[in-house]
DNA sequence: ACTCTCGAGTTACCGCTAGTAACACACGTT
DNA sequence: AACGTGTGTTACTAGCGGTAACTCGAGAGT
């Protein structure tokens, strides 16, 4: 990869940076979590000290690459969640948002959330230590979002850091297993996880024959 | 390291399995996400090879060692699922069964959950091809629970599937951040969590100022 | 014009990991 | 006595994250 064109050097370092993680980006739409350190050096088109220098060590690279990602899908879902409409219909917005989301871009999202579940080898990103991060930081963002507008009583702002959690919790786990399976449309997935939320597992009906769930 | 201390040799195979999944649970107990096969090999006073013989490669050991854990978890939350009360009594019994043993044994969940994020250190066991199973059968068995017990109409059986990812999801995530942090007490957090199934979340008022979320 | 500095980039390495090949010893069987 | 067979070892490969030490080339100073 001859990416020095043109021996141009007034390039900042911030430019050098962007460039790199967008190779860095490259390599893991391609490789999945299984992204070397030095197979992003090699799309870059230097070697693996530069990376170093730049981001400290792989935790530090995987930290920047992952804060472009979550930063873009928090304001995406930021969109979804101001928008002018029913409570309903917001949630529901917000979470096909999520499903849109990890549904057109599958890997990224895999490699953010899943360390190394590649195809093949055994030595990937280790990502594990930052997954927690993007899946917290949806929390919290959630549970300000649910705190400031929803009326819960005392002790609401508590209430609203485990729903926040808990919900985006359950809209990740869903969403991976459904990305797995696809046993469903994402809209029949959209419902039935804000029929949940809506609280039909407390409204519905036993079966006959035995005493309800 | 001199095991054989007597020459008994009618240790079956099962047995010595048996030791080394001891051995390795030890490890992972102390070391973390961390436990390296050298060390697992180490505490069960054997070498590496040895270790591959029985279970393959990592990912076999990994796959036994957390069989054990998920299916012993799975035996505590059947048995607060089948508990006879009221289901909402039920629902909060096991979720309650579940934080309690994410409390009891952080570090094993940790294991089983978040790949390497010990504290020092980066290579630890690749967990994350590994961990979704053990979500995965949370979530399958819980809907054969609510699917079974449930009328919920046509599809229903599909909607059980999603609840049951959605929740379990939903039980991890807010264990997971609540292990982390402890905001609270885990009677507070379960009931947090229910009352969010029981549709909390629909009912609940929008602040006085502006339109709801 | 010559040197000196300095930063970008390289090669070559370290220590670690998962995983394997090849060898060594003790046992029950024929 | 000779022979597999199971159990264990040592010594190795290949690849990872990460780093030390060197090289090279562009500007600044005199």
């Amino acid at each position: 990869m001859d990416t020095t064109q043109r021996t141009g050097q007034q390039r900042s370092a911030d430019r050098r940076r962007r460039e790199l993680l967008e190779a860095a980006d490259r390599v893991v739409l391609r490789d999945g979590p299984q992204a070397s350190m030095n197979a992003i050096a090699a799309e870059a088109g230097i070697t693996k000290p530069i990376l170093y220098r730049h981001f400290g060590d792989k935790g530090g690279l995987y930290a920047a690459l992952a804060k472009r990602h979550t930063d873009a899908l928090l304001d995406s879902l930021r969109a979804a969640l101001d928008a002018p409409a029913e409570r309903r219909e917001r949630v529901e917005a917000t979470l096909d948002t999520y499903l849109a989301a990890i549904e057109a871009r599958p890997q990224v999202y895999r490699f953010l959330m899943h360390p190394s579940d590649g195809s093949a080898g055994e030595h990937g990103f280790d990502v594990g230590k930052h997954s927690a991060p993007l899946l917290r930081r949806m929390g919290e963002e959630l549970a300000q979002v649910i705190g400031d507008r929803l009326d819960l009583g005392p002790g609401g702002r508590q209430l609203a850091r485990v729903w926040g959690h808990g919900i985006v919790g359950m809209m990740h786990a869903a969403g991976d297993w459904w990305l797995g399976e696809r046993p469903c449309s994402r809209a029949e997935l959209v419902r039935s996880l804000a029929d949940l939320l809506w609280g039909r597992l407390a409204a519905a009906g036993d079966k006959v024959g035995g005493p309800g769930f």
